[in-house]
DNA sequence: GTCTATAAGGGGATAGAC
DNA sequence: GTCTATCCCCTTATAGAC
């Protein structure tokens, strides 16, 4: 098999069918991981929903390490990259905040899984993440606090402590990704539907912008 | 060893040894739990912790899934026990809606550990719990929320979605104990203090009441 | 109650044939 | 790229002596 090839990020060519193996690898092993943290799961289970043997699969990545580290990219490569775009959305406090807030639950909604693997690191004490939040979500984060400084100066909204504020929001939005069981439980359903996140995003965005004193 | 004894819930006696090393191993399973979940942990680990081998301990808990299960019992008996207490905290909705937030904000103050326990098997779909929370969350949360719907009949409060509302409480409070490890990274600490916690409650007090429309 | 010994299985990872 | 075979460690749990 394998003599089509093409264009990878590193600019070395490969085959086709590594391209879409990686990529289904991946897709599975974030779902074993988000149900089983790092150490429950087993890259034998990955391998076997995958649909491959696992020896064949440690062909794709040399080691169980690997694999994660490579799904924790992916998520937080996307996570940084739609909290830039937010930070363009808009002018006014309420509709840039909005839209944070709106986009973080869809991010909840479309990849929940990514959002599940990301929890377990952090409450394992982010064994794997430390240096990587400290270099990329902080600088990050501390721009975004600056920028509500800003607001509270202008007197355009109350004057909470900016760093708490994001903590609620993440938590308020992550919580429908990472605690659905809960919430499904909560609400008798087998799973959370769209209009479920809608509401979840109106209720939030009702209480937070009114909370903060800011006039819509 | 083992003469003294003393009672116990069920009503039979033990051995004076065997209440403390159980209360010892309970503390420390929760910690190891909460750090690598349930299939991360080894008893092996626990065992050495706690001081004895991993043979002995299995004798005063025969199995790691009976560990495991005391361990979430402990916890959420503790929390529903705290949760009742709020309910008849006070009468006007600020008040209740108050000492519920810095209820559940001190419990992840002072129970980090075992918030972390929870955290991870939600995460991982409550392969053990969910029967538990249907049984006795689910109702728990139902009174509280026909609670919230008569303040809205009343006019007490803007009319929102009772059911989001929890949901925004528990992730904003638990966030404290489930995702220290990104706090303390964010706000330049190696862990938070009483004072982090004051102003957390601080912060989500002032928000969610003025973001509910009830008056101070 | 605590110890040594060991069973029985799963885990990650490698070697080498095809 | 994929397969069979295998190594070696760690894990839960039990048996039985003291």
């Amino acid at each position: 098999m394998a003599s089509a090839t093409t264009p990878k990020r590193n600019g070395k060519r490969q085959s086709a069918t590594r391209t879409s193996h990686e990529a289904n690898i991946l897709r599975v092993a974030e779902e074993v991981f988000a149900q089983l943290g790092y150490n429950g799961a087993s890259i034998d289970m990955i391998a076997d929903r995958a649909g491959m043997s696992k020896q064949n699969m440690l062909y794709y990545f040399p080691s169980k390490e690997v694999l994660y580290r490579r799904v924790l990219e992916n998520i937080l490569n996307l996570w940084l990259e739609k909290m830039q775009l937010l930070e363009h959305s808009g002018e006014e406090p309420a509709q840039m905040l909005r839209n944070y807030i709106l986009g973080k639950i869809e991010i909840s909604r479309q990849y929940p899984n990514g959002s599940k693997v990301f929890a377990h690191e952090i409450i394992s004490g982010a064994p794997f993440l430390s240096d990587f939040l400290r270099d990329n979500l902080v600088p990050q984060l501390e721009a975004d606090a600056k920028l509500v400084r800003g607001w509270i100066k202008q007197g355009k909204m109350d004057p909470v402590d900016p760093m708490h504020l994001f903590f609620t929001i993440w938590a308020a939005t992550q919580t429908y990704a990472d605690f659905s069981r809960q919430i499904e439980i909560a609400l008798n359903k087998d799973s959370l539907s769209a209009r479920d996140f809608e509401k979840a995003g109106d209720f939030l965005t009702h209480m937070v912008l009114k909370g903060l004193g800011i006039s819509l």
